[in-house]
DNA sequence: GATTTGGTTTAGAATTATTCCAAATATTGA
DNA sequence: TCAATATTTGGAATAATTCTAAACCAAATC
């Protein structure tokens, strides 16, 4: 990544954790820069793995408070897709989680347009999490 | 509930366990009951306490294998909203849950139809599972 | 610039959720 | 009825997450 890009990017985490009042931290800096390095949909375990190559002496509670603040301020989400650990995700454009049953990979998958539900009066949506579960091309072949 | 319903209820489930290859035993038969019985969208601990009641020696692993159980064989469906223990749902009607992130309640919401999302080349989907997280008619407004 | 204030990080303990295990038991099919 | 196999049980083990207190650090105040 091109030195202006990454500045680009620690302004608008910085600018959106402020927004939240949040810190701006070399921990939240690095953990967003993990999120964005790999798309897979890692757990905090994983992202605690990767973010300790750079900052070594990072801890498992910070990976969590980092990734919490992330989702809060709008630039991650949290995807609970099956029993187990938690996923994370920073694709914030409108899409939704193909979980693979046999392989537990998770794909995005665009979304053209919000589901539009109609809910009953009282009830405020946030947001909305659209998981679909199946087998993903490789276990569907594969697998019989 | 009249016995000649119970006696229908039990009749489908044992047929249901079957067909996946599953043996019918009380466990399972209370288990199911427990989930039809409140339709709250209990945790695996909610349903061995509740369970308890009338199998007091029903162990946590059982409530867990009977739970699985029902939801191979399609009388069930397992709910992951949020961090923190997985829910139950016996209601396979075609519906998605509100999950209220306030006081952590879910609520059933009816579903016209099935979405009908795109995939890419290759996957196969077996079924959706949709969220709305927000805040419910209590939270909406005492919160704030 | 020194001090206060309060958010953040850290390591490790604690808790919660789930899975695994081996022995005892129950169910099904022959 | 008997054998074969699935299921249940209690408890141990593991996995996932949260909590806690002390140290640290940055921004606001004096």
């Amino acid at each position: 990544m091109r030195s202006a890009q990454k500045q680009k990017l620690s302004d608008s985490l910085s600018h959106q954790l402020a927004t939240c009042g949040f810190r701006f931290t070399p921990q939240r800096q690095h953990v967003y820069s993990v999120l964005l390095g790999k798309l897979d949909h890692p757990t905090a375990e994983e992202v605690f793995i990767r973010a300790k190559r750079e900052l070594p002496d990072i801890s498992m509670a910070t990976v969590y408070n980092c990734l919490d603040a992330l989702v809060k301020c709008g630039l991650a989400r949290q995807v609970s897709l099956a029993r187990g650990a938690t996923r994370f995700c920073p694709n914030m454009k409108n899409h939704c989680h193909f979980y693979c049953d046999t392989c537990e990979s998770v794909f995005d998958v665009n979304l053209p347009a919000e589901p539009g539900i109609a809910l009953p009066e009282g009830f405020k949506a946030a947001h909305y999490d659209i998981a679909i579960h199946g087998r993903c091309p490789a276990c569907a072949n594969g697998g019989k």
